[in-house]
DNA sequence: GTACGCACTTGATATGAATCAAACAGGCGG
DNA sequence: CCGCCTGTTTGATTCATATCAAGTGCGTAC
């Protein structure tokens, strides 16, 4: 299924965000010509990583955040115990290192959950130009708000929710993620193992293996593997709304 | 026991980033007079809550951010189920509202546990303001990612440790934030009632009321109410780090 | 083709914390 | 001063999920 070759198609050397597919995404939409052209002079594009290899590691000097253009990226803190904290998953669009803007060095590794394609921004560079560009400064403050958000609404659905709840969360999550671009919400290979599922979401992996059979047998999902299909949205919707059971 | 006037002592009415003993904190170091001058311009200082006033409201237009002078605050959202989530206390030198410069409105509430004054930062301006001086935009970038770091340290706080673990944690965390300002970390008032700490921590009240009874059968701390006594830091930070009891 | 390792699934049991229930303390208004 | 309301403590029971222990399936190396 060789992908035909289009007119928009250019150098993959050149700077290129003005065609990106993502830009609505992962940089504002506000900026002009002139901002957009000044950005991509600081870009550098089109970095691969191959499944398993670090994009980043925690404690090394912070040089740069990175937008995942495809692929899947996970980040993880190493503990003094020495245990890993899986603290998210990046997918397209999305922007990783923003944790790390407060200090010298990485706060968290990254790692490519498989082949996957970056853009490099380096923080220097990208600090004056947010500078220059109110437009980006905002955006920027913008991005790490919503991370905070993000972050917030981790913490609560590890502090009130049931293991399904997690799951069905992890799941509708990754859809709408997978939506936005032109992937199908409802049948995705899942980037990452059990393993990072039940790290991250604050479970042991035997319970992620059970809901993903109970889900199954509900006929919410099928699943095989990483190949997931999603059955019946509105229902694992219900699951995580089903927090509400309280005292009705 | 009247406090007695010093000739620090200025009108509450003048501006005085200058004086303010939390300006190490909540403002950039780096800051040269003609800056901290025109920040003090757009700073509205002294306002005061009462305990249980709202300083803002979930979903009212996005204004301000707020930073703690005395006193202290809780954050929290409401769900679409309507219970209450508690996502932050923030003790004097801290800044409120980080997490709403994402959207237009107010990302969660702001209430005074305590009779409390802060300083308004009126958002429009201070995005002006950290245009003009990239010193207090560099400031901000670094307090939004560490505000991301606390949070994902919250997650990992609730995802993988035990009630001991996560009170252990918090009671240590008020005291070196209680430490950074003039007071004692060892003997303090905790500005929270134990529904919040229970809220805020992932755990039911009435857990909350026995891990402070057993530390204090073991000999950590004593505790009448709201008045907490740090007997043994040391053995409180080895709880914390319990975690590695794995598998040595 | 076989064997090894690894990711995943499934079952049995143990346990930490939630829930239910009730008593207790302190502050406030009458 | 008493009674009420709210916040806190304490005890008994239940339940969700971790843990322990096998087993299964799949991809890769030999």
């Amino acid at each position: 299924m060789a992908q035909p070759i289009t007119l928009r198609q250019v150098s993959p050397l050149k700077a290129s965000c003005h065609q990106c597919s993502l830009s609505n995404l992962c940089l504002p939409l506000a900026l002009n010509e002139n901002e957009l052209d000044r950005l991509e002079d600081i870009v550098q594009q089109g970095r691969i990583f191959n499944r398993g290899e670090l994009v980043f590691e925690q404690s090394t000097p912070f040089r740069s955040c990175f937008a995942v253009r495809s692929g899947a990226i996970k980040t993880s803190i190493i503990t003094e115990s020495g245990e890993e904290q899986v603290t998210g998953f990046f997918m397209p669009g999305e922007l990783v290192g923003l944790d790390s803007m407060s200090s010298d060095a990485y706060a968290c590794s990254a790692k490519a959950l498989e082949r996957t394609s970056v853009c490099e921004l380096p923080v220097d560079r990208l600090e004056e130009l947010t500078h220059k560009i109110p437009e980006l400064q905002h955006h920027f403050f913008h991005l790490m708000s919503q991370e905070i958000q993000n972050s917030h609404q981790l913490a609560m659905l590890l502090s009130k929710n049931t293991a399904e709840e997690r799951i069905a969360a992890l799941l509708l999550s990754l859809s709408s993620r997978f939506g936005r671009r032109r992937m199908s919400p409802t049948q995705f290979s899942l980037p990452m193992a059990r393993n990072d599922i039940a790290n991250f979401l604050g479970l042991a992996v035997e319970t992620v293996s059970r809901v993903f059979t109970r889900f199954q047998n509900q006929g919410l999902i099928r699943a095989r593997g990483r190949e997931v299909e999603l059955l019946d949205i509105e229902a694992l919707q219900l699951v995580t709304r089903e927090s509400s059971r309280q005292r009705c």
